[in-house]
DNA sequence: TGACTATGGTAACACCATTAACCAAAAGCG
DNA sequence: CGCTTTTGGTTAATGGTGTTACCATAGTCA
């Protein structure tokens, strides 16, 4: 009986560890396609991004992804979702940088812009190509986005400190960021700001806005 | 010697008509390629349009575009050249429709979102998927598009009625333009401003940078 | 051991742009 | 008129894409 236990202890617990192996084989391998999918979108873009190089670059089949992925937006979805999660960090990190709302809200369009000219495929698909994928809560629920949650607060705080008059917050923070997309857009979409320099232009739109939100 | 001549005047001219019939039936099948490639782009936007389908819509298989046009980018071109026209024609008409530097700029930037929110995916073409096609003009010189041209005209009456300080009419330019692109790029990527109304934001926008450009 | 499942691969379908080879008809010309 | 060349279309093929159905092998578990 004793002996009978042990032996069953003992391969279940081999069971146990085969298993473990397996999934972590099998989490290994996803992150691994993860990666390269991220690897070939920022090279070559979103129209050039496929699963086939996917598969290529992993030394697997196109069609072995599909155990991992519902489909290649899916694949997609998934590594835009970690950028969406650095964004909202970075812009977090410039929330704290600075101390008044003016200053946080500079520090922040600041970071916008330092986030689409350092990863501009990526810029593209979140917010130009790809913006049907789903990531942004759409509608007038926008806010619920931890990276436009924070930009919320900024514009909130300015407007308790009498920084826009008595306009809804949501649209001064709709002013302040169409304005920030139209730089970044223009930026990563072509090099009609190559000579300008879209950090300088973006300040200028930034500044102007805030002035313009005070006078209302 | 007369018959002679005649006769070769005469022949000549059912030369000349010939000529004449295929080169008009050349230019409408043009034409009806062009057209086609429109209303598909237009339904499908940019990534739906393919060569296949202008072929199967006109009843030609796909070569016989090859005949018209380089490539499908050279067809794509060629669609939206026309509506680069049509877009400076209609800044110019919003620019005729006001007299003062900042009516003139308000009344343009209401016909930018027209443009946008009526032809989404032309507007997709134009200024986000395919800036790179190069019907604009890169550079420091992007002022020679006709579209743009009068939007310098404009911002540099406004200087000139001390309406933007000492501030680089470009930079003021760029500054306008950067907004409103924002919200066109907004309004045809994703549902975010259907609640909110493009052309409302818009002109929030606007006249935020302009009374920010006022107390440069 | 035998049934079941998980994970890979193969082959195929339906698209896509592009190119080469070809062919009929028209145009040009002696 | 008859010959050659050009024009305007075709078919066939190359190589790329996402996606699906099916198959084989190996691991799990009764």
């Amino acid at each position: 009986m004793a002996k009978i236990t042990t032996s069953s202890t003992r391969a279940s617990r081999l069971r146990q560890r085969s298993l473990e192996r397996r999934e972590a084989e099998r989490v290994r391998l996803r992150d691994e396609l993860l990666a390269v999918a991220e690897r070939l979108l920022q090279e070559n873009g979103y129209a050039g991004f496929s699963l086939r190089q996917v598969a290529e670059a992993t030394g697997y089949t196109p069609t072995t992804i599909y155990r991992y992925f519902d489909d290649r937006d899916a694949l997609l979805k998934t590594v835009i979702s970690k950028w969406f999660t650095t964004f909202a960090r970075e812009q977090e990190a410039a929330y704290r940088s600075a101390s008044s709302p003016r200053d946080r809200l500079m520090a922040m369009a600041a970071a916008y812009l330092r986030f689409a000219v350092e990863h501009p495929a990526v810029y593209r698909v979140m917010f130009l190509e790809r913006m049907d994928i789903g990531l942004l809560p759409g509608g007038d629920s926008f806010e619920k986005d931890p990276g436009f949650g924070v930009l919320m607060r900024a514009v909130t705080e300015l407007r308790d400190a009498g920084g826009t008059g008595e306009l809804d917050p949501m649209a001064a923070a709709m002013a302040l960021w169409v304005g920030l997309h139209g730089v970044a857009a223009m930026a990563v979409c072509s090099g009609i700001l190559d000579g300008i320099g879209a950090e300088r232009l973006g300040m200028l739109v930034t500044a102007n806005t805030l002035s313009g939100l005070a006078g209302q």
